[in-house]
DNA sequence: CACAAAATTAAACAATCGTTTAAATCAAAC
DNA sequence: GTTTGATTTAAACGATTGTTTAATTTTGTG
């Protein structure tokens, strides 16, 4: 699974232009001119363009190694631990948004056969953690025993992907001009609304 | 604008195929193949693929009168006025979750020059009626002066999106078999899930 | 039935798709 | 300097893409 240098660099390009433009709607001579090199060696390096975007699924989920963890050993109040598994979570989807977003299209569909193995097993891990931290908060009475749990994380990034896939309408509405102003959003007023809205749900769910 | 009988049906299978391939994963064949129609007629009616997406998206987007605005005009309490009007949202969504499943990654390219305005109307018209509402519970003391009353919509409707596009991997977590079941699991337990959340952001937000 | 308009068809169009081939270039080892 | 293997290239492959053409069938009207 060692990828080169240059490797790296392709699935770079073809990252922003999957992203872009959809799996289906990027072609290998677009993503060959882009990055500079033969449409050949895309086969030549990774086999097929379905393997290639394999290979950056796997190469994009290999770094999400759980730092949650570290959070939830903090000695800080249960809010405290919320809020900072909140923004974690968020900078951790917007850093990899474009990936996110592939993923998104493509796992959602029933017939391509591209291997999510990677992603899935991220998933499970994250929810597994979140799940403990919440039953813990539970037991000790910080927290609502009326939430469903298994919709907590799906909130949390739903709304950042909301935001993303809308992000001309809410550029508008927020007067956001460039990409700088929209990561300070995300950064700033995004993740303050998820904790908000995190922390009222676990605290005052009803 | 007016459709026929034949073009709603070339576009009900259009909006299945889109939503399952994506529209540059669906080829005019594949779809004049199972509506049963030859290729040349999707030219014939509609007069490009492009066209024939841009008729589906207004077509789904014209149903959508307010009726948010009468759930507003009942005699009922603010939180239950909230239960309603998060229900009605979700249950639209989950109608036409198809058509915005086709609009999430197409409205989200830069490139493309597909014609949105009535999504975006709509988008708007709905946002208006929101923050009006939000507004005056706040003015009454019903609701936290500390919401961010833009991203409201996104949490409910990321919510619902983050569930569908991942429903594979939340099928299993909550062991539901057949549509049916799924159907059911969004009108009692997602919505649930979303009416608990935006009810505590709104009442209790910090 | 006759006529005109609308609907439908098979076939062809050029363009582009992902992938393969075989030759050419490069780099490193001896 | 020669050899070996990896890298890179241009060109070609057949398949599929969206759209158009021109002929045919169907439909409705007098």
């Amino acid at each position: 699974m060692g990828l080169s240098e240059k490797q790296v660099q392709i699935l770079e390009v073809a990252e922003k232009l999957f992203a872009e433009n959809g799996f289906d709607g990027t072609s290998v001579r677009q993503i060959s001119k882009e990055a500079g090199i033969n449409v050949a060696m895309i086969s030549y390096y990774f086999g097929s363009k379905k393997k290639m975007l394999e290979a950056l699924l796997n190469h994009r989920m290999s770094d999400f190694k759980i730092q949650l963890e570290s959070i939830l050993l903090k000695d800080i109040t249960y809010p405290e631990k919320v809020d900072e598994i909140v923004a974690f979570v968020v900078m951790r989807v917007h850093k990899n948004r474009r990936t996110y977003k592939i993923i998104n299209f493509e796992y959602s569909k029933n017939s391509r056969s591209i291997n999510f193995e990677k992603y899935l097993q991220q998933k499970d891990e994250n929810y597994k953690v979140i799940e403990a931290f919440v039953k813990k908060g539970q037991k000790e009475g910080f927290f609502s025993k009326k939430v469903n749990i298994p919709l907590i994380v799906p909130t949390i990034m739903g709304t950042y992907f909301h935001f993303y896939y809308n992000k001309k309408f809410h550029t508008s509405l927020h007067k956001l001009t460039n990409e700088i102003s929209l990561d300070k959003f995300v950064r700033t007023t995004l993740t303050k609304h998820i904790q908000q809205t995190i922390k009222a749900l676990l605290i005052y769910a009803n």
